[in-house]
DNA sequence: TTGCATTACATGTTATAACAGTTATTATTG
DNA sequence: CAATAATAACTGTTATAACATGTAATGCAA
């Protein structure tokens, strides 16, 4: 019996143990999925990371974030927040402004234009769900996440 | 109800969707693992990359394979295959021949350098396992495998 | 209130990722 | 069999990742 991974990674050996099959499955998925959504934002200009940092903007509304809580609310950690933000700016995605109480802190806010690009990629990324996740159901979901919960955990 | 996912990326609103949820799930469990991973391999000068062209190598055995497959094979697709092996090679972990039947290949073996290199990092990748997969039961690893196949044949 | 630690951000540097284009070799087609 | 296409690997280039270090502002303790 040859699982689905196994065949998909062209190994003519099983693996060791279930627990080694699925984190490679895992990270295997991850890395489709990453793929796909690089190829769908690459079209708007933008990479995963900076989808989802203008994704966390939008929900930090006008009050904004300091560059370090956006780094922290991150999927995927990101080394260098600064220069990921300045690449945002000169886009015109989002603004920066120095903080008048704590002058070390920078808010980062969303702009217009900021909003107006995640609008335009939602379409794109809802498909983008439907094809990935539109398979599963909530039983499957439900157990996925708890699965996945008991490995961060760990 | 705030879900494990949500408290950690510090979101004040909660997911859309289960799918949403699921997805955001997956991408950061692989980040972590990755991360975990990569860690862990820094100290004997391997990349997650490196270690995955290793094991794949390891497992080709004497007959090797030419770099188009290694490629092939990886977890994560690799845009640049060769310099990939021509730091391998540099460090001495794999050796590259031209092929004298079809001289467009390279077939590329590992070395003794490279096998006990791979042995070496093993008892570390171990605890890893455990560490991460340690607390999900036969049922719940039976259910994610399910669950990420679905996501990936879509 | 002065010195020191801490925090937040910025900058410098190196190696790698990502993409495009090149070369050498083999396969294919008219 | 010559011309063309296809394949495998290599090379060049730019932008980014990753890591370390630097700098300015604040908190805190003696």
């Amino acid at each position: 019996m040859v699982s689905r991974i196994q065949a998909e990674l062209k190994q003519n050996k099983p693996f060791r143990s279930l627990k080694d099959e699925a984190a490679v499955a895992l990270l295997r998925t991850a890395a489709v999925l990453d793929h796909a959504l690089n190829d769908a934002l690459s079209a708007h200009d933008l990479t995963v990371a900076q989808y989802n940092a203008l994704r966390i903007l939008r929900g930090a509304g006008s009050t904004g974030l300091c560059g370090r809580e956006v780094g922290e609310r991150m999927i995927a950690p990101v080394p260098d927040v600064t220069r990921m933000l300045d690449r945002l700016e000169a886009a015109g995605l989002i603004r920066r402004e120095r903080d008048t109480e704590d002058r070390r802190h920078v808010t980062v806010r969303i702009t217009a234009a900021g909003l107006r690009c995640v609008e335009d990629v939602t379409p794109t990324l809802t498909a983008l769900e439907r094809r990935f996740m539109g398979n599963l159901d909530n039983d499957q979901l439900t157990a996925l996440l708890s699965a996945l919960d008991a490995i961060r955990s760990g």
